[in-house]
DNA sequence: AACTATTTATAAGA
DNA sequence: TTCTTATAAATAGTT
């Protein structure tokens, strides 16, 4: 991660390793406040030189990750102030912290946002009607969307049926017209004849190949296009 | 350092948080090794995942990391004499019972549970909440729905492009088999004369008339389904 | 959990 | 210390 790359091992020149340490340590404290704040965690962390000077970060506060450190570590309850009260109010914060995260978390999931002084006995009913009404204009929406995909893959096939046709009679024409222009014209070369009657001939057989091209029209489709619908919802 | 720049903000999507999480953490439990060698320094570090699970590092000891810290902060601690710190605790277990009450009404009423005394203010607050946590799951499917709609109306646009070139053709090539008709019977009647040339003339001109009838092929339809989905949400 | 395209961190140099 | 730049390392999105 620089312009060479380094052995993990004691700094032996002073000035570097001073230098070093400023780098990494901002380095270190920006990644430590990206996790707190990416993944809702609660992070300490604490930094002494090599010269005794502290550089400290906390996502909330040190006192509060250290109590709550030992709260999961009791054996250093010791470290601060030993009184049972506190010990029970430690612990009493730590349950409802967690309960606390447990309940954001899930109600996240479900809004999104906070909803703030409700308490209306006819609540359930009025939501479970809002959300029947909601599905119900929605399920609305997608068969209208779902039925009109498919009158346009039939509309489609039906147009396309019909180019089938055309080329099928431009073909039977393309013949008759070769054969009755024998008959007028004998066995004469016709490109070197009246121009007129031969211009269709090679319009034709020129572009000929070009529609066939599109046969496939929306028949493997629909199907393809409905499956990542339904596993996206 | 990743597919993509993230803007840093909680990660909403669980999944996500949690192997971000995994992964960060461990990329910061390394980052604060390194600097602990490197730069021969004392590091602590204490991480609570969103669910509580403690991760730590200490270059020394935890034990010994927290008695370093908490000697440099000494003032502090002296301030926090037992019935102050008891009364800290009191009030941050106060607060967190508090915003948890909160939560879980919230929580309850999203749920359609623990209903009374509803107010039409909250009730339209409620609404608009749950339109707005649908909103996005419509948005989404809609957007590839009207999308395979232009698509379907697109192809089928083309196709028929080719189907009236088709015609043309046929049209041009009958002229041509008529005045080739002509040089070979004369003037005879053509419904009289062998049938096999004249076949596709009948054909054409009976069946002209039915393709100009699919010329608007979804055109409006695509607009009009888009604004209904908006000013429903 | 592995892969890789990208972004980010940082070693070296000024 | 801070800036710059070449390069190593971390990691976001994907499989």
């Amino acid at each position: 991660m620089g312009r060479g790359k380094i052995v993990i091992r004691r700094i032996d020149n002073s000035t570097s390793r001073q230098v070093t340490f400023s780098k990494r340590r901002k380095g270190l404290i920006k990644k430590a406040k990206e996790l707190a704040i990416l993944c809702d965690a609660e992070v300490g962390l604490m930094i002494f030189s090599s010269t005794g000077k502290l550089y400290e970060f906390a996502s909330t506060s040190m006192k509060s990750v250290i109590e709550r450190y030992n709260s999961l570590r009791e054996e250093q309850q010791q470290l601060l102030n030993p009184s049972l009260e506190v010990k029970f109010w430690q612990r009493e914060a730590a349950i409802l912290r967690q309960q606390l995260q447990n309940l954001q978390e899930n109600h996240r999931q479900l809004m999104g946002e906070q909803l703030h002084g409700l308490s209306v006995e006819d609540l359930q009913n009025l939501e479970n009607q809002l959300e029947m009404s909601l599905r119900g204009v929605r399920m609305k929406k997608e068969r209208i969307l779902t039925d009109e995909i498919q009158e346009l893959s039939q509309r489609g096939n039906v147009i396309h049926q019909e180019n089938v046709e055309l080329y099928k009679k431009v073909n039977l024409m393309r013949k008759e017209n070769m054969e009755l222009y024998k008959k007028v014209y004998g066995t004469r070369d016709v490109n070197t004849s009246d121009g007129n009657a031969l211009t269709s001939y090679c319009f034709d057989s020129g572009e000929g190949s070009h529609v066939p091209v599109h046969l496939r029209l929306s028949q493997p489709e629909p199907q393809n296009y409905d499956t990542p619908n339904r596993s996206k919802d």
